[in-house]
DNA sequence: CATTTCTTGTGAAAAAAGTAACAAATGGGC
DNA sequence: GCCCATTTGTTACTTTTTTCACAAGAAATG
């Protein structure tokens, strides 16, 4: 029961839907509920009771028909899907504004994701600590990050120093990076990439706004 | 001559890019650059030339057959599609470790966004000033956003408050939130809500990182 | 154990988005 | 003014994603 299926190819959206369903059921977890129905399920998220069935079927069938899906089950079975079910060591590479902010984020420990070291070239913050990490000097990135066999990045640089810097992160093995800088990175297509971009979100709601068309 | 035309519905997606555009034209502008052609302006955006020119001729056309497109007449053509050839002022909720770090982001302005007052209920932050803001008092909060008429906020508080302080933005006019708690919102379906949430980027990008498949 | 009530999992249909291809302009050279 | 090299705007086509609808499985009831 619920073997895991390749006939399909798997929508990017729905990977990106499994994080929220993760976090949904973990709240119902944390309510100490037990079992939930798709239908009582996305009344939390935005979206429908077909849609989520369809998202899990990619992987397997984890309900129980008559009944629902087993929260904690279902937790673990997400968790192994996105591959958070062990720890993932996170660098971030600039302490500024943002890069500190991001550095007190509890959050990303919903998804196993650890900020487990952070750089800056600017020598008066080498040594300072935010959240328990200790900013060391950027001179050390390459080596750390090779050693400590980092795979993932958060990019909080200036815009003008983010593609090269991605550039060198990619040389000491990194392999999926969180740009918030404002440009687009160019880097081999093996590389993964997503980008958090607070100000383009912020202008399609403006379009949004003023056409006054009724949001999704 | 570009003429809109609204036979065809408008991708989502498309609206989302029109912000990428006018980002790379703007620094194209700074470079001196007069006339662009689809395929030299997508060389920096991730996407390609034939759906660079589908996404504008859904407001008209506004390049030159043989030539491409002027940059400048360009920008302000987008702005206006976007709505942000005026300035938009926007309130900031929630003046933490988040919210502190975008009240100094200058890159808002680049859409002409600006953020004009920010609140929190720690009455211990009222009067500090970050970026050129000074925080108020959550009590005058419903009193200001409506006597300044601002329609556009960014939520960055608790995540258990998220909820009852949009219902509240809401209440006294604002129309469009983006929230950075992870947390949906659940609102009349007039607001425009569009979510920042890292946690779950990071979330899809370990499962990509896992299954090796090239990005994009 | 037959019946009823739920609720899943999934093909099939529909909708949406993206890509390709090309006719129609444009401008420059000669 | 005519040809040639360009590059747009748009229609037709392809692919992807979402939604629908329902058969099949599971429990509960009497
Ligand atoms: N502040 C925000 O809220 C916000 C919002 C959205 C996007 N961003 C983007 O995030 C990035 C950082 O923004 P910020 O406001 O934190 O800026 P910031 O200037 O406060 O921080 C940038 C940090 O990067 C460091 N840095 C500069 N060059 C470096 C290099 N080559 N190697 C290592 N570190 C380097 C600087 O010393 C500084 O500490 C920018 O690209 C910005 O556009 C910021
Ligand atoms: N820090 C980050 O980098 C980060 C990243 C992603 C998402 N977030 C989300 O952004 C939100 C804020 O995170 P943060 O790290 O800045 O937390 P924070 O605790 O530093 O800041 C929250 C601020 O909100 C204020 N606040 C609390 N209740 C309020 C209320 N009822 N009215 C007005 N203000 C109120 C607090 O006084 C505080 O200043 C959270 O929902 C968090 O999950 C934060």
């Amino acid at each position: 029961m619920g073997r895991k299926k390749n006939k399909d190819i798997i929508p990017h959206e729905a990977i990106r839907r499994l994080s929220l369903y993760l976090r949904a059921l973990k709240w119902l977890s944390r309510k100490k509920i037990k079992v939930v129905s798709s239908d009582e399920i996305t009344k939390y998220l935005n979206t429908i009771p077909a849609q989520f069935r369809k998202d899990l079927s990619y992987f397997g069938g984890f309900g129980k028909r008559g009944v629902g899906y087993n929260v904690e089950a279902l937790i673990r079975e997400i968790e192994k899907i996105l591959g958070t079910n062990m720890v993932w060591d996170i660098a971030l590479i600039g302490a500024g504004k943002l890069g500190t902010a991001l550095l007190g984020y509890a959050g990303f420990m919903e998804f196993n994701l650890k900020i487990a070291i952070a750089f800056d070239n600017d020598r008066s913050k080498a040594g300072r600590v935010f959240g328990n990490i200790r900013i060391e000097p950027i001179s050390r990135m390459k080596k750390e990050i090779r050693e400590k066999k980092i795979k993932i990045a958060l990019l909080t640089v200036p815009a003008q120093y983010a593609q090269k810097i991605s550039e060198d992160l990619v040389q000491c093995g990194i392999k999926a990076i969180l740009n918030f800088a404002p440009v687009n990175l160019h880097l081999a297509n093996d590389i993964h990439v997503a980008h958090v971009d607070m100000a383009s979100e912020l202008g399609s709601l403006v379009y949004r706004l003023k056409h006054k068309s009724s949001h999704k």
